[in-house]
DNA sequence: TGCTTATATCGTAAAGATTACTAATTATTG
DNA sequence: CAATAATTAGTAATCTTTACGATATAAGCA
């Protein structure tokens, strides 16, 4: 099916309506998948199909994707929020690459933390929903590029 | 070792001065190693040591121990920055859970991914240098309490 | 000791991101 | 068509963090 009459049942089964600003923004999630968008990059692109759309309207409509557990709000350390495309089961499973000489962002989609789920039902009595997994490092392309300083401890894990 | 002597002699190696006030600081993030306190914490805690000190220095002083590896920022998505503090090594390989029904956040100093970090250097050529591993959902003694309300879906995975 | 220079602090202003709020607009219901 | 509810726009207010100028403290040296 198409995802956007998916989003918008998913919408509806709310009692949301998908409006226009909000099938535009969606359509901006959707063809920049691959990215975290962050709200002010979602509210530039939105302004090409919907030059009137306003800011606040952009919050809203994320947050509103977020309650839908449409969208992931994440957290890179860059001092915004950015939101992060879930899978049509609504899981969000995958890791990422965080290179600290380019600065490239990697998205791993298999799910590698099966067995330490099971592990911390088992030790623990903590029944998983989601998880988080970042790795910070450094590709071997990038070595000897030279590191662009500890600055970059600034920035949140 | 004294940790305190310990981490004045972190600053004097790289020319910096462990003032009154940044002691104070340190003090209050070693009294308190099991939480992850945020700035405004941070602040409140050690005005009462030292009743003076200003907001900013306490922002000031928690970067610098951030460029020297003896805390690690981080973002559980409440909005403010946290600050953790690293083994005397200077690692940071620890897991948090975080309940989403009693908000508890627990922390498993274990590390888990020396397979996966392996894997990583083979398959994908990156070297980790640092990792989060963050895990959400709930305690089966919370079970049945009720949820909170997905308003959780705001906090930043 | 006194002078000079660098470092650190204080208090606050400024910046940036997000939320709150009011009026206006659009859709829905009867 | 009138009345009610939902949504949006625009902006003000809030909150966190950074930047800045003035003051204070410490270190180096004649």
């Amino acid at each position: 099916m198409n995802r956007v009459a998916n989003i918008s049942q998913q919408f509806a089964a709310q009692n949301y309506k998908l409006t226009p600003q909000r099938e535009a923004i969606v359509r901006v999630l959707l063809d920049n998948e691959k990215d975290h968008l962050s709200v002010e990059e979602v509210y530039m692109l939105v302004k090409r199909s919907y030059p009137h759309l306003g800011l606040a309207t952009v919050y809203r409509t994320l947050e509103l994707l977020c309650e839908l557990h449409i969208v992931e709000k994440m957290n890179f350390g860059d001092g915004v929020a950015r939101y992060d495309l879930r899978g049509d089961d609504h899981v969000h499973m995958h890791h990422h690459l965080i290179c600290s000489v380019c600065g490239k962002l990697e998205e791993i989609k298999d799910d590698w933390l099966a067995d330490l789920e099971a592990r911390l039902a088992r030790e623990y009595g903590f029944s998983v929903t989601d998880h988080r997994l970042d790795f910070k490092g450094t590709y071997n392309t990038c070595k000897g590029n030279g590191c662009k300083g500890d600055k970059e401890c600034r920035a949140v894990s």
